[in-house]
DNA sequence: ATATTTTAAGACCTTTTTATCTTTTATTAA
DNA sequence: TTAATAAAAGATAAAAAGGTCTTAAAATAT
């Protein structure tokens, strides 16, 4: 559905949701410890991130990843636009050119709910607000 | 969504259901060329499709593929099975081992709903049935 | 039987994704 | 100002996905 690039940083921003702020800044090595995911290749995908101002970081001692105000207050879709892009959401899922409505490929209305439904929460919720339901208890993260 | 490979396959797979039959057996190549996807990959594609008994072949001249009567009762959903398996419907949406209703990761309620509605869709119609609709212009294949 | 046609099988190549490692640069605390 | 720390940058590598090509095998028509 989604790359394991986007899941891991997906998980990854909600942990510095949760956890970090500007007094706190995370390391790599602890969020992917955290989260369970691999630390070289998470710490590419935060560099990203942090190069792309989706998330905030600093160099040296009690430097690390941490996400700022601004930062929460982006939807959860820019986590996965600056990552895989938006394709996924925007093509036929067959693949087909002229795929509409309209003209519709033969498994466009068994998927089509789906795959909107998915990209309007990621785009109508803000990071913050998947971060406060994990603190609530009401979301998990990692495992 | 899908790999490229599923997506070919259920592509040549409804072409075939709609425009083969035991009489009229159609080769890698006219199918590759009718729905504009690459050949050599194709036909990979349709031997697996073949060997696994999802569609029929024979060798030698007029032979070809084609989908019995057999193969056109099998639900749309096999294609994808035995293509990229069907671990992309059965995983968390995030990959989070201990994602369900009691442990839900932060975007489940929102996804697993339509999730679980698309692979259903594919799990409860046959080849037939989609191919019906694409011979009565409610759908569209290829471009 | 033989030539022809077309799938079957498998080797091979390319690109993308996933993952790792090393060096450099920026920041801070002492 | 120096040592320690941690991200930034970039080189490298392994694995998976996507794609191509060649040869073998099977079926058919003549």
């Amino acid at each position: 559905m989604l790359s394991s690039a986007s899941k891991y940083a997906i998980n990854a921003v909600l942990y510095l949701a949760v956890e970090s702020s500007e007094d706190k800044k995370i390391g790599a090595k602890e969020v992917a410890e955290a989260i369970g995911v691999p630390t070289p290749f998470l710490a590419k995908l935060l560099q990203n991130l942090a190069k792309k101002n989706v998330i905030s970081s600093l160099k040296g001692p009690k430097g690390g990843f941490f996400l700022s105000e601004e930062n929460k207050s982006l939807k959860l879709i820019s986590v996965v636009e600056h990552i895989d892009g938006l394709s996924k959401f925007e093509e036929c899922v067959l693949g087909l050119k002229n795929c509409s409505n309209d003209k519709p490929c033969p498994i466009h209305f068994s998927v089509q709910p789906f795959k909107n439904t998915m990209f309007d929460e990621l785009s109508n919720n803000t990071i913050e607000a998947f971060a406060v339901k994990v603190r609530n208890g009401e979301t998990f993260l990692h495992y």
